[in-house]
DNA sequence: TATTGATTGAAACAGTTGTTTGAAACAGAT
DNA sequence: ATCTGTTTCAAACAACTGTTTCAATCAATA
């Protein structure tokens, strides 16, 4: 998003929106409020999007995009082994899911919009979540016995995303539960290093008793 | 909540409210909505609590308490086996997580306080995650080497209990990634069951392969 | 310059919001 | 029955919502 694409009305507006969609969410956002932040007259909302919701599915689309543009996984070739596969995907997922006080309104508006399940969340969903959770299933199938179910291979994929998605999601409060030091040295490297080592001790352990009952 | 205490309009006031907020949030709930369901006239809103900001506030106070009386671990005894500790408590995080049908309104509008850190909920944080935090530190103390830093004490905590709230936050997007015949068979036992495994293996590894590295 | 099409502007629209009003209905005590 | 304080009710309020309208403006082309 160069300074550049900020001069058209239309520009203009998404920018200004998915700011304010970000911090109060769709239902709490005018669309007064997103024109004037826009220098853009009230029209031009209905004008350029047909309504306040069609701005809002273009505004997480885009959003999205963007989100993926900036952090992407890394060139792999034919060798690379699958727990490299693994530690990177890791990296990368919580490269872009982490959030701080430099975050972007794009990340704050993919995850707010990840919890409401609308038109926008099963777009965002079929366009760029899907294919990266095909991406971590690959990997994974490499990882795990080859009789592993379906079922298995997407619970060990939900078990690995949900680590990473825990630090945005529960940023308040895990700020609230270690102290400011340690809360300053949560790294992204370091989440991103533990993670990885937890799921691949989870992977290896479970590669090789498969089947593993819960302790009763 | 017997049903004699739905007998003043205030307390089906309340009950109402909290299904609807804990359902649509905050905004985009009407005061007109929550009044009809709760079998009252508008008015009894105001009358009550005196506008709507103080009625949400009383709603998610009453969500909290309600939750507090909620014993819902079960009773261990001395010899009861960390692991199987570790097991209880996932289930019983994941039961109270679980957004569902089944879910009660008030375990759903405390999660999604959770995530207001400008809110007063900083005090339903230290009142009533930090307890459950710390007893899960205790097992993971009983699981790990005792030379195990707190931080990656925590850090293994909060993959932990990533793993349970992802299916919390992220459910719409669980709903689209898997078809619905799979999504129908997700029960709790299930998914308690898989991160148990998940997690126990993860760490028996861990606890052999002290200072595990990373894949490179 | 005149014309065309795209964009902007201020005002108004119809509907909904939270809130208030004042009278009616109620219960219990004198 | 009368008085008391509490609770309910329908109606209306003022403010705000998303959206529409139509004239004004602008840029480029013939």
């Amino acid at each position: 998003m160069s300074s550049n694409d900020l001069d058209t009305a239309r520009d203009r507006i998404i920018e200004a929106a998915g700011e304010i969609f970000a911090e109060r969410g769709f239902e709490a956002t005018t669309v007064r409020d997103i024109c004037q932040a826009a220098a853009a007259n009230i029209a031009a909302v209905n004008y350029y999007f047909g309504d306040k919701q069609r701005l809002f599915v273009e505004t997480v689309l885009t959003a999205h995009r963007w989100r993926m543009d900036q952090a992407a996984l890394p060139n792999w070739t034919a060798d690379t082994p699958p727990r490299k596969k693994l530690a990177d995907f890791i990296a990368t997922f919580i490269r872009r899911v982490r959030t701080g006080p430099k975050d972007t309104w794009q990340n704050r508006l993919i995850m707010r919009e990840m919890m409401r399940p609308d038109a926008a969340c099963a777009e965002v969903v079929r366009d760029s979540i899907r294919p990266q959770f095909e991406i971590l299933l690959g990997i994974l199938r490499a990882l795990l016995p080859e009789d592993t179910s379906a079922e298995s291979l997407h619970l060990t994929a939900f078990s690995i995303v949900g680590q990473c998605l825990f630090y945005h999601f529960a940023d308040p409060v895990v700020r609230h539960l270690v102290d400011d030091i340690e809360y300053a040295e949560f790294s992204i490297d370091k989440l991103a290093c533990h993670i990885a080592n937890f799921s691949l001790a989870a992977l290896e352990y479970t590669a090789r008793h498969v089947d593993a009952e819960t302790a009763t």
